[in-house]
DNA sequence: GGACGGAATGAAACCGGTTACAATAGGCAT
DNA sequence: ATGCCTATTGTAACCGGTTTCATTCCGTCC
């Protein structure tokens, strides 16, 4: 047999030695410095692609200090939401020069420090991050490394990190005021796990005791179906609950779509309203009143911020978005109607 | 002044020197390795922590020749049929210790592989992509640096990659099958892009000429709101066309949508039948009648493979993962009512 | 004809870790 | 006291590139 076929990846070394030239010389090949002659490039050029020669990475990363790779840590891929702000991320990353990482945290705070230490050992240059309630052991580590670090979808200036986001409490509150502005004072709200997401909190703090005005809080997971499942339950019986209020779309929509299948009409009987504006919200029939929430923005404003601050060392300033109601009279409306409906019979029996 | 407050980090022999031994001692420490006396572990601690001290990524990459980090290019992030395989893939990756970067190729094969080429570049150990049409630079890069790349959301045992996915002609055949059998005629075909999307085209297959089926096919970018337009379109006249086939599940819950603006009823005058089976789908109402495509598992056995590819060198076998019917009788109806309908009367004049 | 300047190239240090191997010291049996 | 073994630590080579600086070779200019 031949000997073994030489497994082991070509080095610059390699390439230098066949092509009888210096590696300094390949190197200058490989980075197309202008001080080779053209025969010895030529040369050098042959031997690379002989080889197979590729540059490895971690040694240039050592070299220049940079690795041209930032993380995202999100709570889940598993949502619209996130997605299509880490589309935006990814994008706009790109267009830097930088590398995308992600990392889900499942809205687990030790999970999240646990997954950040796993990016930060892979040379992270930065992170992009969910909310401002974190682990000791994370900020520990974004202090001790120095790490640029953007928190999101929340907007705070007085924490400690830069924060590019919007004011979820006053996202909720325009749902609400929507909601009051069109006579409902018997309100559902639904919202996903209370634990370990700061946003869901924070959209939950615009419910002020309100002594004209009654909440039913209904926990669920973040998804279609437990949304759905709720509505039926809740909705079975007359309950003189007049609207529900998701604090997210995918929970509205389920809210939507199991009214329709008990035969409520939406807005007519029951009105809807979320927060985040996907883009199938704009789509269902009716289409579904909601709080846009700037996620693609946000995503461009993200990755430009901790570009800037990767790249030269300036750290940005907090970044406000603004949020805006979307088709405010479309599966909401007034509440007169119920109430009269209300008061004319049961529905079972009508 | 005082001296410039030394902004280098710090490194290795910055330690081994504040705490008076050798590098080999501090790298000692650091890995947890048991040859070092209680006494020097404690003194070099208290160095690594005085001086902030984290080891270098790229430092490590280079003497172990690994990165812990795998790559995967996907059409976009904004769906969650693809954002929902990544979060199974990631999950999965970070149990055998491999970070994920993703990078969307947006139904592009050049930025496919200028994306891909990126990803080299920061030294990805390994590739998931999607589909089994790619560039030719694509190809070139992935036998040049001999990487690990597997091909997802496909099923080609005959591809020089190896595949984990599903066949999707058959994906198509069966939902076409399902309203053959409920005698339908006349489909209205609601797919995204052909162009730079290989499982849209091999869907497409799925549709022979058949004499006595007539099909419309509609193009359409890959988003609810635009099969909702379409649906409003195509149906706003009575056409005789009694179902619509959407190739993925964003359509279907468009197509569905729009019907119901227009106030027809699914099933029972048009039935819409989808591939995906999104979590949404489920829970629509009525809900949809759709091809589970099992994405998690292949995010599972796609991070699998990877994994022991990369680890053990052992390239994987194609993998054929099983679409099923979902809700079979849900969103589709037999024909003969809708034929009937047709038959006594427009729709605008009854 | 000798000094000068620029282009092409190479030698070697260096980046920040890991690790094979050598060296030293202390404990214990003989 | 001598010899051996082990635990601990240090020395230095090495990983695969980049980069500084020196060197060589030419063509020019005076």
């Amino acid at each position: 047999m031949a000997g073994a076929p030489e497994r082991r990846r070509a080095t610059l070394r390699d390439v230098a030695q066949k092509a009888g030239v210096s590696t300094a010389t390949v190197s200058r090949v490989v980075n197309c410095n202008a001080l080779v002659s053209e025969g010895t490039r030529a040369r050098v050029q042959a031997a690379i692609d002989a080889l197979h020669f590729v540059p490895s990475a971690a040694a240039r990363a050592i070299n220049s200090g940079r690795t041209h790779v930032v993380g995202a840590l999100v709570p889940t891929l598993d949502n619209a939401i996130f997605s299509r702000f880490l589309d935006a991320l990814e994008e706009e990353l790109a267009g830097y020069g930088l590398s995308l990482v992600v990392a889900t945290a499942k809205d687990d705070i030790d999970r999240e420090a646990e997954r950040a230490k796993g990016l930060v050992d892979i040379g992270v240059e930065g992170l992009i991050v969910s909310g401002v309630t974190h682990s000791p052991v994370l900020d520990a580590l974004i202090v001790k490394r120095e790490l640029p670090v953007v928190a999101t979808s929340y907007f705070d200036p007085s924490y400690h990190l830069p924060t590019i986001g919007y004011d979820n409490e006053s996202a909720a509150r325009s749902a609400l005021g929507l909601l009051l502005e069109n006579g409902h004072r018997s309100i559902a709200v639904y919202h996903g796990p209370r634990t370990g997401n700061d946003r869901t909190r924070a959209r939950l703090k615009a419910f002020r005791n309100d002594p004209q005005c009654e909440f039913r809080y209904c926990a669920m997971p973040l998804d279609v179906s437990a949304a759905s499942d709720a509505a039926r339950r809740d909705f079975a019986e007359p309950s003189g609950t007049t609207a529900v209020l998701a604090l997210s779309d995918v929970l509205a929509q389920g809210a939507l779509f199991g009214l329709q299948a008990l035969g409520i009409s939406v807005p007519g009987e029951v009105s809807v309203v979320g927060i985040d504006d996907l883009p199938s919200s704009a789509a269902t029939t009716p289409a579904l009143t909601t709080v846009h929430l700037p996620v693609r923005e946000m995503g461009q404003k993200a990755a430009a911020a901790l570009a800037k601050w990767v790249e030269d060392g300036v750290r940005p300033s907090p970044e406000r978005l603004e949020t805006k109601v979307m088709r405010a009279s479309s599966s909401l409306a007034p509440a007169a109607s119920n109430l009269r409906k209300k008061d004319s019979g049961m529905r079972e029996i009508g």
